[in-house]
DNA sequence: CTTGAAATAATGAATGA
DNA sequence: TCATTCATTATTTCAAG
């Protein structure tokens, strides 16, 4: 048969699901002081939580072996690396296409930071960097566009963006508020 | 006077412009091997690099002086951390409301990842993340929809992302191919 | 989880290209 | 200016309890 498959083959494309790890308290504040500094030596974090370097040690590569931590990473003013501009795309995919393939080649674009299927009007929406509009211009045309089976895109175009805030931080914190009040 | 603002005082808001940093190769090749991970020792990074620890440790320094270098984090995996879902607002302001007011209440909200303005059919984009369809649920009516000055908003819910990537690392590659090719 | 010793890494001074 | 080496201080890691 070759019915229309909304979401077919979506599965070798995408994040797959993990279960919930249980994570006690310390566990949440050593993600924390993490997310606020993730280059914190092992001695730092384990003072600031009470306990002895190894225990801290032992913690992180346990993290590390659930999934919960998956790497670190430095945080860059892009701005000041020469690729200010953010735009998101809407795209609407042909009829019979698979979103999953569309998904990965417009994944292994480095310019896209983002894709993922939405609900609503449009198919997926696309968070793209790039250095200028110039830039985001022959990215369209010579790489998004070439990609078969996207029927039309949209594009909305970043005018100001909110002050960079640490929201990983900031949602550990939320976290560990629910755990102890 | 009292006429409509459309981006009126946003500038104490939003994220501030920079000058473009002039880096060398030696540099992004240093930021790409940070993106990947972080929590490398400064040895490490000197050995890949081919110079000694110190001039590490200044080129990081002068990275931070220049602003390029805005810190480090941790990548954690937010399904196992029991908030799996993405949604994105599409909002619309009233006649009159100050965008930069509403984009800062919107900010201050634990969930939300980003705010952006945007050009196009809707005047900002708010990337939100939440643990199911109850928390989305509460988020818009208790928090969200009490903003003064938000008129309307729709939500695009996720339903497959890509796999996860670096793109700080991928951007950076593509910085240095176009650098040294 | 702890301590404490051994291995490794970061930092600062002095200095050279 | 930018990098180097070397000495000192700090951190990580490993073994044992």
């Amino acid at each position: 048969m070759n019915w229309v498959k909304p979401l077919g083959g979506i599965g070798e494309h995408a994040a797959t699901p993990v279960d919930p790890a249980q994570l006690d308290a310390t566990d949440l504040q050593l993600l924390l002081l993490l997310s606020r500094d993730a280059r914190i030596s092992q001695r730092s974090l384990a003072r600031e939580l009470g306990m002895s370097a190894p225990a801290v040690a032992d913690r992180i590569a346990r993290l590390h072996r659930q999934g919960v931590i998956e790497g670190y990473g430095v945080r860059l003013n892009w701005s000041a690396l020469g690729y200010p501009t953010i735009a998101y795309l809407t795209v609407t995919a042909g009829q019979g296409f698979e979103q999953g393939l569309i998904m990965t080649r417009l994944a292994e674009l480095p310019e896209v930071e983002e894709v993922m299927i939405v609900t609503g009007g449009v198919d997926m929406l696309v968070r793209v960097r790039v250095r200028d509009h110039t830039h985001l211009r022959e990215l369209l045309i010579d790489k998004v566009w070439q990609i078969e089976g996207i029927q039309r895109t949209e594009t909305s175009l970043s005018v100001a963006e909110m002050k960079p805030k640490n929201t990983t931080s900031e949602l550990l914190a939320d976290m560990i508020r629910r755990v102890e009040p």
